[in-house]
Parts: structure tokens; C-alpha cells; sequence
DNA sequence: CCAAAACCTGAAGCTTTCTTCACATTGTGG
DNA sequence: CCACAATGTGAAGAAAGCTTCAGGTTTTGG
């Protein structure tokens, strides 16, 4: 499909020449049509680069509410743990992705989209951790933002350094160590 | 200065109206100086941009090693709440700046820049790590690489949601109880 | 007080980019 | 096979930005 296609080039042409070349031009010839067609289905480029976005975050979501419902009822440890993996591995299998999309929101009006994002996923971690076999909190919105918050930010300052494979599995392995060590403390 | 009149300017630009609208003329015109001042320092936009971001990093470096001078010797657990301490508030105290140069730099080749800033204050914290009275890591790189990715990140990721003052109160505190919990489970 | 250096000015050239629109091509239902 | 809708084309207009440079102003040091 033609929205694919540029979606797709954009993304490539973030990825080759970054936020400064990505221009309508440069989009439209690498997804092969011409500009004119860029046009139909986006009315300018910025909006082309938040639906991009917009189309990413809403995938992420989905990935993060699945493992949730999978993890209902489950003890937290093997909870967070699994939350990890899924934050991690949706961040890493295309690393080139997300990072060429970390830079393009950078210079979007993303408020709206980022609170829509963590509100809706804050709502599926918040349910899934009430959910804990284990679970006594005293407070447990204040513990899901402390967890989604350190996990998240994790895993994106995770990507700033270029971290060696061993790097990665060790800090992955700590940030868990960490989580549960966390909630032993929250939990009375 | 001029200079720091322009350094100031750029950052009001980027605050007001975003890097999209970061251009030679509007930031020559709130420093109020001409264009052609602001070519005489700085060959060209980006590396304006880049100057400001290698300004602020060093400033922030420079406060990470006092911390860590300071710190020396002394045990784990004030060490790190003062290393968590220092981070947040070295940031938080002109939240403004930091979310504009957050900004700024992602349109920007920074990985030299980030990784140089890496290298120095990761050298610094794990200097002073290794000379707490309690120290015993089994490994002592990989703690220290665990502990500044998790809190760094923690404290970007706060950026982005728009937290309550309550609410980052807490999640400070409960990133302090995770890096001690932490710290009791690595040291032998 | 003067000459040289340092610093500043801002209009104008050049380039680049976004966006439009009149027209061409392709697909579809009868 | 035809008429009509949907989709695609890309040259050109309009706007905006970066950078230069010839010349003005201020500072400095003797």
C-alpha cells in the first residue's frame, strides 16, 4: 500500500540522513511516488512524522496490554520480569527504529501523544500489578509509577550508550534485580 | 558577554518556540546582536547548538565529580542517594533548560558528545564506588554501569510525564530504596 | 590623541524546502 | 466499452533560512 510505503521511507530516510534531511521530497522519492501523492494522505510533514509515531506508540501498547493480561494473576516477580522483557524486546529487535523515532518526536508537539501513550499503558500495568497473587501495596499507583518510570527510562538512557551485548544482558539482568528487590520493600 | 547573550537567547528561542523555529535570525534578534556577531563565534547553526550542549554538559560533570570527591570513603547507601540527589536536582532546578536541551541535541551527531560525557562522570562514579568503606562488588564496572543507567534514565523519563510534585517526591525516594536494595544484593 | 585591531552591522545572494494544482493514469461498476 | 471516481504526477510558486561581506563602530595600547 501506498501510506506504507512512505511510512517505510520515512522511516529509512531517518534513519540514513536524520531529522534535517527528512524532507518531502526525499520521502516521496525514496517510497517511490511523487510528492503530489505525500500530499493526499498527509496534509503537511509534520503530520506524516506524528502519525508515524502516533502508529508506533499504538503498536508498543498493544504489546505491553497483551503481556499484562498474560501476567494476570501472577506472582510480581515473574510480573515485572515479564514487563521488562517485553519494554526491552520491542525496543531492541528494530534499535535502528526506535532510535530514528526517539530523534523525530524530539521536535513534535508530542505532549498529547506521549501522555495518551503512558496513560493507557499506565492503566494495563496498573491493573495487571492490583491483579499479583502477592500483591499488598500501600500505594499502588505510586508503586506502578515508580516501576514503569525506572524501567522505561532504563531502557532508553540503555540506548544512548552503545552498550556491548554482555552490557546489555547485565544491565537487563540488574534492572530486574532491582524491580524485585523493590517490590520486597513496597509490599507489606 | 556576547557570547553568553547568545548562548541565552538560543536557549529562549528553544524554550519559546521550539527547535523547528530555532533560526539564526530570531536567536541574532533576542541576543540583540546581528546575525553576522553570531557568525564571527560560531561558524554555523549546529554548531551553536552544539556549543550550548557541550556548555551545559560540562557544568553537569563538573558537578557529578564534586559529589563524587565528596562522597569518598563514605558507605554505599549515602553515596548513592547523593549521587541521585545531585542528578535530579542539577537537572530539575531550571527544568526548562534541560527539556530544551533534551530537545536540542536530538537533531544533533551527539554521540561523541554524549559518549565523552559518558566517559567522564562514569569514570568518576566508579571511582568513587570502589573507595566506599563498604565496597565489595563482584563486579565493580557492571554496578556502576547499572546504577547511573538506571538512575540517568529514571530522571529523563520523569521529563516526559508531567509529574506532580508529590509524585516525583516519591518516585525519587523509591529510586533511592531500589538502588540500595540493589547495592545489599550485589555486594558480597 | 591616534592608528590599528577587534568587534559589530544587516541587506542581499543563494539555496533549500514546503505546498499547490492542472493534468495524466489507473481502477470500477454498469 | 464507457463514464466516473480514485489515485498519482511533478513542475512551479511562494516562503523561509543560512551565510557572506563590504563597510561602520568601538576598544585598546602606546
Amino acid at each position: 500500500m501506498t501510506v506504507e510505503a512512505i511510512f517505510e521511507a520515512t522511516i529509512q530516510v531517518l534513519l540514513r540522513d536524520g531529522m534535517n534531511a527528512l524532507t518531502t521530497t526525499r520521502v516521496a522519492e525514496r517510497a517511490g511516488v511523487s510528492v503530489g501523492t505525500m500530499y493526499q494522505y498527509f496534509p503537511n510533514k509534520q503530520a506524516l512524522v506524528y502519525a508515524l509515531n502516533a502508529r508506533y506508540l499504538d503498536a508498543l501498547a498493544a504489546r505491553i496490554e497483551v503481556t499484562c493480561q498474560e501476567q494476570s494473576g501472577a506472582p510480581l516477580g515473574p510480573m515485572v520480569e515479564a514487563l521488562i522483557e517485553t519494554y526491552w524486546t520491542a525496543k531492541t529487535e528494530r534499535a535502528d527504529i526506535t532510535q530514528a523515532l526517539y530523534r523525530s518526536v524530539a521536535e513534535l508537539n508530542n505532549d498529547a501523544l506521549i501522555h495518551a501513550f503512558a496513560d493507557r499503558v499506565d492503566r494495563a500495568t496498573t491493573e495487571m500489578f492490583s491483579s499479583a497473587s502477592d500483591a499488598n501495596f500501600a500505594d499502588t499507583s505510586r508503586t506502578n509509577l515508580s516501576l514503569v518510570t525506572v524501567i522505561y527510562g532504563t531502557v532508553r538512557n540503555a540506548f544512548e550508550r552503545a552498550l556491548s551485548e554482555r552490557e546489555v544482558t547485565d544491565l537487563k539482568q540488574d534492572l530486574k534485580t532491582m524491580c524485585r528487590a523493590y517490590l520486597a520493600n513496597v509490599t507489606v
